[in-house]
DNA sequence: CTGTTGTATTTATTAGTATAAATATAATGA
DNA sequence: TCATTATATTTATACTAATAAATACAACAG
């Protein structure tokens, strides 16, 4: 009715905004990013809904798979959750680590990365964490942290080593949840699942070095000391042979990382799943 | 006809997987998972095919807007472009460093990060990575860097001191875009693509600080030298000065990032365009 | 008051159709 | 022969309509 001329205007108003060189943007991209637009002006937050998708078509003028698209963008973002039913739509969602996490693990895939160039991020950022951290820790932050510790000496003896990691991991994922600057803490986060599903992928990962798995401990347990007495010199001292003596102990099979990152967090349990494009008579075509 | 059940079979299947507590899974996302993993199995790589969406379609029994879906999660992911035309469709492509980035910064946006703890990161990955590049240099790359110093010097007098600050960051990504290890690299080029879009944002942003700009040029002219002696630890002693100073020359308009964060790159020039939904009668309800 | 059932609302998915864009190929002209 | 133009094909893009699924809320029975 009156929506069509709508949606010339937006996409002649863009097009021509981008002088030459990339494709035409998408009307969903456009949509998107108008809506995007508005949250950032009117600095919205956690909760806060977004008109239903039919206000959506008739206000921007497209049909719904369009405005499905758009949001769907948003959601693949992490901006916005999408529910059905009364009280369900797309409500605002801030959010968390993991859709940036997965991008940037989309990215690597395709780079080369090894086990030496991790740590020696985590020997920089690792040290600096644990440093921001002293005196911000909670009587609750410490006690997890010695939970972790008793969980980790209790089940040393015979068991999977790989729960070992697991624990180990864990540990510093307690800190880094703990740190005031929001993208330290995600480097770190984001180094230490890298690291975790190594461990889930890599299922000869059970080198039997209990020497390992003991000086780690007894590093922890030195860290929460140098914690309780609040020494930040001690912390990064303690940290920094921490890491070093990880990187040391860096296995051959940590050396190629980066072959399997797309198959990140909950896919690894789909992992042998045969993919149903296996099934293709023929698909692939490379020139 | 017969790719009704095989719709039933994927969703029942994975509804059961995932045992409780979060949401069932769509049809999308699932199919998006299944030809991710496809990539990483198959390891394909840039200029690959999937097969087009109407055979997507049947083979996953499902609609032409549910196929489009998945397909449109793994562009926004940049796993793949979609282009129309023969020889069109679905390419694989391997993300550069915007998907991961823009998450970031979505992320970013809802968390409260100031310049102090910018340059608690800058001041020890900027070092890493200057120190890292030493003797991987090419000539090529010292000669942009010398380009990049030599407009810096030239447009120095009167201009504006904002293109000043554009090409001193430019400097620190040449710098990233030499650096081997892609983890590093790309949180250097955050940080720097962060502050450059500061640059944009704030245009109140022209302190008349010449001796910053001059010190700067010196930083970068010691810099080059140091590299074409190869002296890695001069290398690391100019820079960590570098950013000390730059740090302690933070204008108190820095203090207060992640404010517009969304509102990144490509979308920073159509900032001041009303956004559509600003029309609507009453939208937003927060309870 | 409590638990169940029904109903309304909203997204999710499907189906079909039509349009526009991009490319290859054939036809045409020089 | 070569370049240019026209045409046809392939493909995504966009729209319309209709059904299915899920949830909140109200009505109802115990």
């Amino acid at each position: 009715m009156t929506q069509a001329p709508v949606s010339k205007t937006v996409s002649k108003t863009v097009s021509t905004a981008s002088p030459a060189v990339k494709r035409r943007p998408k009307l969903a991209e456009l949509i998107s990013d108008d809506i995007k637009r508005w949250i950032a002006v009117e600095s919205l937050g956690q909760g806060d809904r977004l008109p239903n998708e039919k206000a959506l078509m008739e206000l921007y003028g497209s049909a719904k798979g369009t405005v499905r698209e758009a949001l769907k963008i948003l959601e693949v973002e992490g901006l916005i959750t999408l529910k059905t039913g009364p009280k369900g739509g797309a409500v605002i969602n801030q959010p968390g680590m993991e859709p940036a996490s997965r991008m940037l693990r989309n990215f690597l895939h395709f780079q080369q990365l090894d086990g030496k160039q991790v740590y020696q991020l985590r020997k920089l950022l690792e040290v600096e964490l644990a440093a921001s951290v002293v005196g911000t820790l909670t009587e609750t932050d410490l006690q997890q942290m010695e939970a972790n510790m008793a969980a980790c000496a209790c089940c040393g003896g015979e068991e999977d080593h790989r729960h070992q990691r697991f624990l180990e991991l864990e540990f510093h994922q307690l800190l880094a949840k703990a740190c005031p600057n929001p993208l330290l803490a995600f480097m770190c986060q984001f180094l230490n699942d890298m690291l975790r599903d190594l461990v889930v992928i890599k299922k000869a990962y059970v080198p039997e070095r209990k020497q390992f798995d003991y000086a780690n401990q007894d590093y922890h347990r030195q860290l929460v000391e140098a914690y309780r007495m609040e020494d930040s010199l001690r912390v990064r001292h303690i940290m920094a042979e921490h890491m070093a003596d990880a990187e040391s102990h860096m296995s051959a099979l940590e050396a190629e990382m980066a072959a399997q990152m797309l198959i990140s967090g909950d896919l690894l349990h789909t992992y042998h799943h045969r993919s149903k494009l296996h099934d293709l008579p023929s698909a692939n075509a490379a020139p």
